[in-house]
DNA sequence: CACTAAAATTGACGCGCGTAAAAAAAGAAT
DNA sequence: ATTCTTTTTTTACGCGCGTCAATTTTAGTG
């Protein structure tokens, strides 16, 4: 119906407003008078036009992108947290640029620096924990503001937002003794992730608390097939009988939902039942949690509590326009999921 | 060591390097000779210098920003796809922007539109199919190399990729009916993906080769939550009694993970075995049903070669710098991954 | 050695927008 | 109406790089 504009300054003629002005409108709606906004608003309306991308950020030493990288986005826990966090980045009038770094620590490295040339405001950092470049990413936090969830690295970031192992595995523990034998610890031998370090000392302490022997297994493995890994391991543990008691605390789902398949290949029946001679738990409350056989008694972990509390960490910095004088580090607790399992 | 680059008429200087011919050479290496090109890889190495993005992408109309759009990344499907997507993207010198709708059509529009305004030298989607807006992404297609995998849609894009449901399903079909009770087929009442009506096509045409009466029954809900509504409406119909033989085919994993967990509520043994009384096949190969209770039949697609293929067609696009004259499809047969339940 | 085609250099302009400074206009307050 | 403050307009420059035309250099050939 009318002709396509081509540049700030086209749009400028037509829609009656100085090219400077529509800049800030465009960086900022907020800083133009309200009448003037409207303005712009109808005209925007009518003709459809949006400043180019790449001239806007050329100039400008602080973009609206905020970068989003996940250790391995196959893991149904960091898709979900990804999307939460995308959407909140969205919700703020940030642009997520989203990256995963398919289970390698060197592509972490990667991402973050191919973020960097895209000159984001901030990012948000899902890391790998003891695997990361823990030096480069400092340095990258000195360029870019940066908030870490999930997996703490000390010292690197302006904050971190994760979930309260030792609450959660407390909680969980607590329950188990409550309710039968206490738990043994299933684990990975050389987990990547801290939250499992943390997880098996939250283990220890709990046991002790309850006044109950601690019993830690650790299975061989690397990499990211944890339910291989649990499969294959619990399973060969299971079939020879180590634990002492009859029940499995996993430091994971994913894991979990490995040793429930080797316990249902195997005829071992899990759950409470009087007929049931093994109880398994896990931690995070995985989406396929629900429908393993029995379905998994496991902690849940605040997904959107997380992503939101990240990311409106990231945005305070970023409005605030320095970085605070402490890192912060907030945890959220695990909520006990009671199902069939334990 | 060395002082900081600011840009590239910087390193032309100091590397004794025209800037036209680095321009050249950071568009494409190749484009120049090759004791010239070693001569700034050199320098390269030396100083650390990478071009601004933003203003290299500025002023030419084709970046090198290839986008990847997926219906929805928490399930695994998607990821896994979307990460070999992504791969063979950096592989071939691409940049991938990977989004995910969420599960909401719109937002593949929105997707759709957001990477427009970064000028893709073209676009690899997953479009959701029947649900998606036609008529926008035949209109996007116009602007932008438009390559579909997973789900197609007649006559967007300049091609499709994905599996062959009709070789597919026979064969899983086929198997079954050799094996013991001809098959049922459990699918959703309203799905969103066009594979799940080409799969009841494929089922009743199968069923009539093998001479036996289809049988198609259909769930109710809406969404992606495809395991609870397999859990809850499947298990309705295995307490119901409704399937007339001991063999459900599902018409994808996600399915069958819920009937499979209905079952196991159920008491109901699945499997081969001699005391089963229920057998449950499924399409997809999803990365979890090695390890549902008992492991999943199915029907693995080639992930890799989708991803690739799909990838590679674009590229096959973009280097020849015209769209091809007819729109090409190309179908991967899937393979039968015998496990334990049926 | 001259000759030629290919490649690199020189010099210059423009892309679309950010942004600064000065002038003008619009509101708000007296 | 006058003054003061806030906002907008005018004017102009620069960002970093793409790209073009004219020129020079290089590499390859007989």
């Amino acid at each position: 119906m009318t002709q396509k504009i081509r540049n700030m300054e086209e749009f400028a003629a037509i829609s009656g407003i100085s090219r400077p002005t529509l800049s800030k409108f465009f960086n900022d709606p907020e800083s133009v008078r309200r009448s003037t906004r409207e303005r712009i608003e109808k005209a925007l309306e009518k003709y459809d036009y949006r400043p180019n991308v790449f001239a806007m950020n050329q100039n400008r030493s602080k973009t609206k992108n905020v970068g989003i990288v996940v250790p391995y986005l196959a893991d149904p826990f960091f898709s979900e947290i990804g999307r939460a966090v995308e959407l909140a980045c969205l919700d703020a009038g940030y642009s997520p640029i989203l990256h995963s770094s398919h289970g390698s620590p060197q592509l972490e490295n990667d991402n973050l620096d191919s973020l960097r040339s895209l000159k984001p405001a901030g990012v948000l950092l899902a890391p790998f924990g003891r695997a990361s470049d823990r030096k480069f990413i400092q340095e990258f936090a000195r360029e870019v503001p940066l908030v870490l969830f999930d997996a703490n690295i000390e010292g690197a970031g302006e904050a971190f937002i994760g979930t309260d192992n030792f609450q959660s595995i407390g909680l969980v523990v607590e329950y188990l003794c409550r309710s039968g034998e206490p738990p043994c610890f299933f684990e990975m031998k050389t987990p990547s992730n801290p939250n499992a370090n943390k997880r098996r000392q939250a283990y220890l302490e709990a046991m002790a608390r309850q006044g109950h022997p601690a019993h830690i297994f650790q299975a061989e493995g690397d990499g990211w097939d944890f339910e291989e890994i649990g499969s294959v391991e619990g399973g060969r543990m299971l079939a020879d009988r180590v634990f002492p008691t009859n029940t499995v605390l996993c430091s994971n789902d994913r894991l979990a939902i490995g040793m429930l398949s080797a316990a249902y290949r195997q005829g071992i029946r899990v759950g409470r039942g009087p007929d049931c001679t093994l109880r398994v738990a896990g931690h995070d409350d995985h989406p396929f949690s629900r429908f393993t056989c029995p379905s998994l008694t496991t902690i849940a972990q605040d997904y959107s509590a997380i992503a939101d509390h990240a990311a409106s960490a990231l945005f305070a910095i970023l409005e605030s326009e320095r970085r605070p004088a402490a890192r912060e580090e907030t945890l959220f607790e695990g909520k006990l999921v009671m199902r069939e399992s334990a």
